[in-house]
DNA sequence: ATTTTAATTAAACAGTTGCTTAATCGTTAA
DNA sequence: TTAACGATTAAGCAACTGTTTAATTAAAAT
């Protein structure tokens, strides 16, 4: 439910040499519209675990259960999720199911994001 | 609550190669723990479009507010996460807030982000 | 001093998330 | 065909998230 705005919680004293008329900060936020999407699929430990994981090998879901200490319904779910965002791919060997990235730039984010990490601390 | 695993919910079909002794698989994880944190704060859209506002320019919480349409607390609460997080700094001026980025990092995540989600499309 | 205003904080609430348990599906083995 | 097993799905729930409204703080203007 997308909340209206009070009259009484906006103010009128803006920074100096902001123009609220320039489109360049509505360009700037429809430019990455759909970004904090990818974020989420991330934005849960187990699940960039399981990605980090995956990178360059094949895993079956009975695998990250044992290696994440976690029930298979619970990977199974997570599984699903980065399915559905097309993050990962499956493919069907008898009872088992073979997990793989289908998008191997999603390494290079947890990369990247691990450099600025480190940096922190 | 970290549940417990019900035995049952435990398979023993594990992937041709897989050694449940190696400890590379725990060691990945250990490389990236806490990493989901930084993704977290990308998680949501206002703070993305936050971050992305401040990037290379200083704006005020009212600026903010205005552009993204939505009430000072709400992107009041936004901020002090992000401010927790060290990925915002502020500087007090009279009345008004300015606020900037302490970590042009996230800028280049954001990018990173950005080219990996347009591929898709 | 009092009022106004930008910003923060607090309380309350709806909506979402991630887990558990239980039931079910689909394939293999007996 | 039945039983066993890996995996998925469904239902229920506790915890968390993001918003709103209201109260509060701090600085500026009157």
């Amino acid at each position: 439910m997308k909340g209206k705005i009070n009259k009484r919680d906006i103010c009128d004293s803006f920074s100096p040499g902001y123009d609220k008329n320039d489109t360049q900060y509505q360009d700037l936020i429809i430019s990455i519209s759909g970004i904090s999407e990818l974020f989420k699929a991330l934005s849960d430990e187990t699940r960039t675990r399981i990605l980090y994981l995956l990178a360059g090998r094949e895993l079956c879901v009975c695998d990250l259960a044992d290696i994440l200490e976690m029930s298979l319904p619970a990977v199974s779910h997570h599984l699903r999720l980065l399915r559905t965002m097309r993050l990962v791919k499956y493919r069907r060997e008898g009872k088992q199911a073979f997990y793989s990235l289908d998008d191997d730039h999603i390494v290079r984010l947890i990369d990247v994001a691990k450099e600025h990490y480190a940096e922190d601390r």
